[in-house]
DNA sequence: CCCACAAGTTAAGCTGCCTGAACAGAGTTG
DNA sequence: CAACTCTGTTCAGGCAGCTTAACTTGTGGG
């Protein structure tokens, strides 16, 4: 299990793939990209862009003259152009097919977009794609989902195929063990013991 | 669109994230945690581990007496615990939902499961648990999805309601624009131009 | 009782990504 | 062409997480 190291060993970093996907919009909306465009769209100082340039340009993804403009490679222009396919497909899989709220789904596929492999994203198109689809199946699909209840509610406890021995749904939202509080602090930044 | 500015602020990082559940699980297995223990399920220093197990108890998520055990607190036993629940919930969406290989699935869920909000965590269970029951419409579309073709392949070009004007597909796996020397980069690290 | 050794800690240093301050190139204006 | 202004670069420094090397603690054997 050291699978978690190679957290740091994605070709592109979280940064990385915001300051790639960041250049291809500025090229696409204005034709040219200069740093400070960047800097601005990304609320960074210049001189980060100019070093993240640098470390972008020693790994072939941008090139960058002193002064000038800046150019995405052709592979920079793959990476930017599939980090923004994976934002799309996860945006709409997570406010559509799941209903989660437009602001958290947007959030939570802005900080996954650059990690999921690309088998994984794209078998969720094909379900987005599927369950959005006039297929008769997936019509009676959506509308017994949405009827559904909540998660593991349908199961007694202890023989759910998804759970096994202990019920996820109580991790996710832990039970009041602790006084309540690890709920807030889960959720965001209440502090208050 | 400075969401991506928040992905160094979450309240746990990928590595603490991944020592929180070192620690939860060691003291499971064994009843206490020394930091050796800690150090070679994952295959960092003991050095290393003294550290973040400063920042960890900074932080309020550990005890450690110097040279003694490393206890959690409350609040880092449950953020160990939800961090668990969200890679198992995860992991069966990923390989029995979307049939993703196994191994595939377990390293993208050990990539993301930190970041993922509960909302959208609790959307995937019920979505998971209700794919998986009985309930005779589920049964139907697991067998009708199973059957279907590809992503994008049931729709004309530009008439796909979750890709828009062009087609995502292209770009989660695109086109050997760049002389098929994309997606070897993509998938892995074969270099070779 | 003392000493050797395993376990843990500190210290120094590296990389990644950020900042602000100071400096340098390039273009406009008179 | 000098001066002013923008823009971009370099430099020094900070924080997170890691490493190795050297030192410290605690403990069991002789």
């Amino acid at each position: 299990m050291e699978t978690w190291k190679r957290f740091g060993e994605k070709e592109v970093s979280h940064s990385m793939a915001h300051y790639l996907q960041a250049v291809a919009a500025l090229k696409d909306e204005k034709g040219f990209v200069r740093v400070g465009d960047v800097a601005d769209r990304l609320g960074v100082s210049k001189s980060g862009v100019t070093s993240m340039l640098r470390s972008l340009h020693t790994r072939g993804y941008v090139d960058h003259e002193r002064y000038g403009c800046v150019e995405l490679t052709a592979i920079g222009r793959m990476l930017a152009e599939r980090t923004e396919s994976n934002r799309r497909v996860l945006t709409v899989f997570l406010s559509d097919i799941l209903s989660v709220p437009e602001p958290v789904a947007a959030e939570d596929a802005c900080m996954i977009e650059h990690l999921v492999s690309p088998q994984v994203m794209l078998e969720m198109l094909r379900l987005t794609s599927f369950m959005q689809s006039p297929h008769p199946t997936a019509v009676a699909f959506r509308e017994a989902f949405k009827a559904s209840p909540g998660a593991c509610a349908h199961h007694s406890p202890g023989t759910c195929d998804v759970c096994g021995p202990s019920c996820l749904r109580d991790s996710l939202f832990p039970p009041a063990r602790v006084g309540g509080v690890l709920q807030q602090i889960a959720l965001e930044e209440d502090s208050e013991a």
